[in-house]
DNA sequence: CAGAAAATCACCCTTTGGAGTGATTTTCTG
DNA sequence: CAGAAAATCACTCCAAAGGGTGATTTTCTG
């Protein structure tokens, strides 16, 4: 078996230093290159054909989701991971909408790096029930009013969950117990939220986000 | 009080070799023999005189079930569990009709094979249909493979995976050129088919079977 | 070709879901 | 503590979904 081609963006070099000391310690992943920001990304993605590309979000010139967004218009089978500290959550949610698969915290420790890689290079998670959660977690209590997204209350991820896991609103009712008008309450700001529209786009959203089992 | 008396027949050496090691562990049951086919069955049956026997449904030369019928006839006192892998639902109903008293599913937890068995052999449980409800949607809820028996067609899978995609059945119909009669005449064959009740648990199901994009 | 299986459509009826609106209580947080 | 946010509940209305039953046409297959 090959192993998955990767091409490293990131502006600082030391961080591409300790990605690549990271996943040279596995023969499955093999670094194709790397370059310092996104129009770097764009040249060396039409040269060298990476399957996977590890992207910082902040960069100069031109930044990871400007970069993330052409190259899926022009590639849209790479896989793109958008990496980041750990701070600006928020920038997640618009990495994805462009177009990446994937998201990683910097400071995460070497071996979460490879099984994830691992499993996202085999198209075994879009991305981790765990990371997802927490990040959403993090979010809910660290972010104040981003107005405009706002996040799930911690509530409202339980219900979003159970609905996902294609319990009626009864069911849930009885769950947790709430009044079935509870529910749908919160299911309806959950929608509102989301910007879906019913509970089969909600379940297709918590599968396809990863954040279901 | 003296042991049951078992046979067990299944064409599988390690089949048998499971189900010996589950019940050796209780002096309540004694194995008194094996066999690997319908034909071996009967001789063995005469031979033996067991108590209980343990019968494969599927095995070459001759079947579960038609040994099962002739076995009832010539021993009607002896008392037949069939055992099966857990797919094939529609068999079950066929043994019973056929005159075995039980049924048992391969991969069920050990603990459960005693509990049953010993209810059995004591005579405790008629063989109602309540615990053949009871292990089928037991066995439905957990082991969701889809029934070998009744595999989706091409446009019930069709249907299928639109319906996970978050179409309504209207606009399924429109997407198809066919009538939303139509499409729900699809969707209530494919859940039923699936033993499924509703979109939703449809949905969860396409995504955790992977069956979706 | 004939029978079986699949696909198509129709109608009825009940339950569930979702939008809209509004209100009260609890919890969090500066 | 006070105001904000979250959680709770209630009610109406209409659309969507799903079960049951049955029928016709098309396609597959021995």
């Amino acid at each position: 078996m090959q192993p998955f081609r990767i091409l490293i963006i990131d502006d600082h070099s030391q961080a591409r230093e300790g990605i690549r000391d990271i996943l040279e310690e596995y023969e499955d992943f093999l670094i194709v290159g790397e370059g310092k920001n996104g129009e770097e990304a764009i040249h060396l993605t039409e040269e060298l054909m990476p399957d996977i590309i590890l992207m910082d979000i902040q960069m100069p010139v031109m930044d990871g989701l400007e970069a993330t967004k052409r190259i899926k218009l022009q590639f849209p089978y790479v896989k793109i991971v958008m990496i980041t500290v750990s701070d600006d959550i928020t920038d997640l949610f618009d990495a994805l909408k462009k177009g990446a698969q994937g998201y990683l915290v910097k400071n995460l420790q070497s071996e979460l790096w490879y099984e994830y890689l691992q499993a996202f290079a085999l198209d075994e998670v879009p991305m981790s029930k765990e990371i997802a959660f927490q990040i959403l977690k993090d979010f809910v209590k660290n972010k104040s009013e981003p107005a405009e997204k706002t996040p799930l209350s911690a509530r409202e991820f339980e219900v979003l969950k159970l609905v996902a896991s294609a319990l009626s609103n009864k069911e849930i009712s009885e769950k947790l117990f709430i009044s079935e008008h509870t529910v749908k309450s919160h299911l309806k700001n959950i929608l509102s939220k989301l910007h879906l529209d019913n509970r089969v786009q909600l379940t297709k959203y918590a599968y396809q986000q990863g954040l279901m089992d």
